[in-house]
DNA sequence: GCCGTTTTCGGCCCGACTGTTTTCAGTCG
């Protein structure tokens, strides 16, 4: 059992135990611990094979109790405290959860009333009305229950890339040991970057794909195999997401591998060039009448075609053709041209390491600065800084910064932005902090010319370096607040103040449509990772990964400058 | 259930918002 497994079910007795109204600090226990797990940087296994039980409890927020259940969860694959929670109240906990609004204690009372376990009772019961008539539920409840559903089905069978990347290059890599596979390479939306992926598709070059087939079909995570070929194979994995992998000759790869990458519409626009040049594009190569007349490589495929090479991240048929016909194509940002990280957490409120470690970690990634914004006090719950703290806070980067060398600590906040457009901390704080980040974070449902006033409202405070996660959507979970965008980024832009592109997952805010919109209209971002702890910073890649899906380049991005530079940059000249 | 140069016991993140209620439970962050 893999990491995020363990830490699934760590998350899913969390919520059985606040079902039974057990104790709210145990439940966090778990929460803590499963959190934990998933950001580990190291295989669960691996650390309970080379140090037993006393590693696993090295882990934070992993003691005696929840370490032993980890080890029966290695150990057999099972757990039986957890079998036991599940038999006595037999509900999908996992699946209702993702319904927002829908917490544990709701899940009971729908089914204990009702007899409600999984998002299908709760659908049939909303849509015929019985829901309203419950005590402590009315019409509205059931109303949100309704869009709920809505929403969860419009995003579901989807995964969110950030998850699914680091077993797809597993997958990837496995293939690509194959002593009989010369190259192994997911493309499909994964190798685009999309924010969320439908399948995983990979593409193998070998001499032998039957044997391929053979490997293939039988990775242990594979539960169902829907098709087996000659040289092409779908399966089901365990976590629930299909993969398709489809065996090619070399001198097909490029060919194959554009194909495969798409997308869809890209492809057609390629095949249609062809066409006026009197050739044929497939996914064995570019042919003029029967013959092959290229397709080794993708840029042999574009070279022929008249094109200049496009990335993966912007083949969306979005202009890109036309841009590489003319030339026009961006320089997309490297995905090692980051300098620094502007937004990160520490253990000051709902991160949870210390300003050293969180350094130290980010260092080791090769930035060589990092702003510290931990969360300010309106934001109660995670135990938001107040001006003293804040202070105080400043002090101890001081001290780190003077102990620390090769990476620099800047001082920064993630102030809330009020109903108003106000902030909740003052001028005179702000005025000493190196990074200001105001973030919406209430208020969620103010109409579309409210929401748009408070937040140009609050990047017109001069204190205000950018705009954390500027939609506030969280990816299959929560839609954006409605504003206007095209407004807010012209007002960004006219106040100097930096948009950003929040690399956590399940954010990635701006999205890509609105990061072009913000580099078509001379807007600067940033591209922060909102690390969490120290395992955090790789999220890195999927804020880069979005910026060039929104054709961002390097000259776009202030956090790809050196220190000083991006200083000046961002308090003005 | 976890954790400790202020603690091996007693703390542990708690305020805003929503929708249901007339004083609060549940959810979210």
């Amino acid at each position: 059992m893999k990491n995020p497994e363990v830490a699934r079910i760590l998350y899913n007795i969390a919520i059985y135990m606040e079902m039974q109204g057990e104790m709210v600090f145990k439940v966090r226990a778990y929460e803590k611990a499963a959190q934990s797990v998933e950001a580990l940087g190291e295989d669960v296994n691996e650390i309970y094979g080379k140090g037993g039980m006393k590693a696993l409890e090295e882990i934070p927020g992993v003691g005696k109790s929840i370490a032993e259940k980890i080890e029966e969860l290695l150990k057999t694959g099972k757990l039986k405290y957890y079998e036991a929670l599940k038999k006595k109240i037999p509900v999908d906990v996992e699946g209702l959860r993702r319904i927002e609004g829908i917490g544990p204690k709701t899940i009971l009372a729908l089914y204990k009333k009702l007899k409600i376990k999984n998002i299908e009772d709760l659908e049939k019961a909303a849509k015929s009305g019985k829901i309203r008539t419950l005590e402590g539920f009315g019409q509205k409840s059931e109303e949100n229950i309704l869009k709920g559903i809505e929403f969860m089905k419009r995003s579901s069978g989807r995964y969110v890339l950030g998850h699914i990347l680091p077993l797809g290059k597993e997958i990837e890599k496995r293939l690509a040991s194959l002593e009989y596979v010369k190259t192994a390479i997911v493309a499909g939306s994964f190798r685009r970057r999309k924010e969320t992926i439908g399948d995983i598709d990979i593409l193998v070059v070998s001499g032998e794909p039957k044997k391929v087939m053979d490997y293939f079909v039988k990775m242990p995570e594979v539960i169902n195999v829907y098709g087996k070929g000659e040289t092409k194979s779908t399966v089901k994995l365990e976590n629930g997401i299909d993969v398709d992998v489809r065996v090619v000759e070399e001198k097909s790869y490029g060919a194959a591998l554009n194909y495969f990458t798409g997308s869809k519409d890209h492809n057609i626009s390629l095949r249609r060039i062809a066409v006026e040049k009197g050739l044929k594009l497939s996914e064995y190569g570019l042919f003029k009448k029967q013959k092959f007349v290229g397709g080794r490589t993708e840029e042999e495929v574009y070279k022929i075609l008249g094109l200049r090479y496009i990335e993966p991240e912007i083949r969306e048929n979005t202009g890109e053709i036309e841009a590489s016909k003319k030339g026009a194509l961006p320089k997309l940002i490297g995905y090692s041209d980051l300098k620094g990280d502007l937004q990160t957490q520490t253990s000051w409120t709902d991160g949870s390491d210390t300003i050293e470690e969180m350094a130290l970690a980010a260092k080791k990634t090769g930035l060589e600065y990092i702003a510290i914004t931990d969360h300010t006090k309106a934001l109660a719950m995670t135990g938001g800084l107040d001006e003293s703290k804040i202070a105080k806070q400043g002090k101890e980067i001081d001290k780190v910064n003077e102990k620390l060398e090769g990476i620099k600590i800047l001082k920064g906040a993630e102030v809330n932005i009020m109903k108003d457009g106000h902030l909740d901390i003052s001028d005179k704080a702000l005025s000493q902090l190196d990074i200001v980040g105001a973030a919406v974070h209430s208020n969620f449902n103010l109409s579309r010319e409210d929401q748009t006033k408070r937040i140009i409202s609050a990047i017109s405070n001069e204190h205000v370096d950018i705009l954390f996660h500027p939609t506030g959507r969280i990816i299959q979970k929560r839609e954006p607040y409605d504003a206007d965008i095209q407004k807010i980024i012209d007002a960004a832009k006219d106040t100097g103040t930096v948009l950003e592109i929040d690399a956590y997952p399940d954010r990635l805010d701006l999205k890509d449509e609105h990061v072009k919109l913000a580099v078509s209209s001379g807007a600067k971002l940033c591209i922060d990772s909102d690390a969490h702890n120290k395992n955090h910073f790789r999220f890195l890649e999927f804020g880069i990964a979005q910026a060039r899906r929104g054709w961002a380049e390097k000259k776009d991005v202030i956090n790809a400058l050196p220190l000083g530079k991006m200083l000046k940059m961002i308090k003005g000249e």
